[in-house]
DNA sequence: ACCTGAACACCGTTCAAGT
DNA sequence: ACCTGAACACCGTTCAAGT
């Protein structure tokens, strides 16, 4: 099952390519992408970019700093494709869940995608576009600039989110047959209303359930409270946060 | 770095352990979480677990069919730690949140528990208590059932996402930092909306945020209107939908 | 039935040596 | 400056052999 192709071959026969293929960051970010559509996340490693490259994995190091940035920068160029709807004649509101549609595919159809998505934190060029479009989305809908600038982090990070768990349900093999299985077979005694809404919770397709979900933050977002104070304000009592110090 | 503790020790001096512990599920996932908390995912092992029972990777076999199945128990186990709120002086609603925020800390403070949960699909009876729980809280506020079945997975989903990518920054060294310098260095020409942004953009602590988004999505759930259909309606006009066959 | 050592087929990263 | 082979310190999983 593991390719050892042109392993012991004297022979090497350089073909088309002209030379060799002078590495750089694009010719590994684009032939590690190759490997993620064929093999999935697990079988993306450094040393199998190198081999495709014709090189050894320490090669790589001139133009990486680590595994991670080359994640790092994999999902930004990914995310190159996303697509602002064209037609004018749909409303702000629709072209905006277009956008985060296509955002939610770009993330989806790319084995792995998704979960790298949750993985890595992107803030290369691509990324900085899709905030810039959502961004003049929400505007278009008028929506407060506080509001907007959260609302930007809310959307994307709910639609990364459905894709890495729709990803995860894809690539273990049967989607959520094993959440079904354990509502079925969940105890009466032990959780009464697990067991009554059973069908409630297994139904709706995805799209409709993500449909649903998108009107209900965009709605938020446009018509919820502002964002309670800007950074300078003190809180009010607040229990116990994350920061370290007083 | 590599603690290499007892190994070409021949006196072992079983001390404390009664003749070796004997292995079971139970001993193997509280290892793991030890390991867990000590070392994150990255430091996370079969061999490394195997090792802190005393024993090797391929005992563990016997009572784990592979690692993602540990990576489930793990994750199920460790929920048994989401708290309700007792304070019945509470309206549903801040009990609600409180628990979520319950649901958020779990995740969080422990190291590498919030990635975890978004790559592993989690059905044990720590996981089914979270949503009978939730949909105990989402009826006592009357939201009708359909609403409150499709509500407990965006909340679910989306406290799960920001406790991962809070990790993420956390585990990754420095914060948000990324994005910050990312947002200051950002080309006015390419960028303009993300430049006017960059304060509220950045605006605001991670609980102020979350604060504000759980307010959101839980006045849509409340609020926002039904499901669309359930399974069995037919759908209007969809754009392309996941499904394999018509 | 349970446990084990050894082996298989991999990893990321570093480093001294080459060009 | 760029590339490389070899080495280091790990992985998950399988398997034949032991008890």
């Amino acid at each position: 099952m593991y390719m050892k192709k042109e392993s012991a071959r004297p022979i090497i026969s350089r073909r088309s390519r002209p030379a060799k293929t002078p590495l750089s960051r694009d010719v590994i970010v684009s032939s590690a992408l190759e490997i993620l559509d064929r093999d999935g996340l697990a079988g993306l490693s450094l040393r199998r970019v190198a081999a495709a490259l014709d090189t050894g994995a320490a090669s790589l190091y001139v133009y990486l700093t680590n595994l991670d940035e080359l994640h790092a920068l994999m999902l930004d160029e990914a995310l190159a494709t996303v697509q602002l709807p064209k037609s004018r004649r749909l409303s702000w509101r629709d072209r905006l869940k277009a956008f985060l549609l296509s955002y939610l595919h770009v993330l989806y159809n790319r084995r792995g995608l998704a979960q790298l998505a949750l993985s890595t934190i992107s803030s290369g060029p691509r990324t900085l576009l899709i905030w810039e479009r959502l961004l003049g989305l929400l505007k278009e809908g008028d929506v407060e600039d506080a509001k907007a600038a959260w609302g930007v982090d809310l959307l994307t990070l709910y639609v990364t989110a459905i894709a890495a768990e729709k990803s995860n349900w894809r690539e273990s093999g049967e989607g959520p047959g094993r959440v079904k299985d354990a509502l079925l077979s969940a105890s009466v005694e032990e959780f009464p209303l697990v067991v009554a809404f059973r069908e409630a919770l297994l139904s709706g397709d995805a799209e409709a359930r993500l449909d649903w979900a998108l009107d209900i933050i965009i709605d938020g977002i446009v018509g919820g409270r502002l964002p309670a104070a800007s950074s300078a304000v003190p809180r009010p009592t607040q229990r116990r946060g994350t920061r370290s110090k007083p």
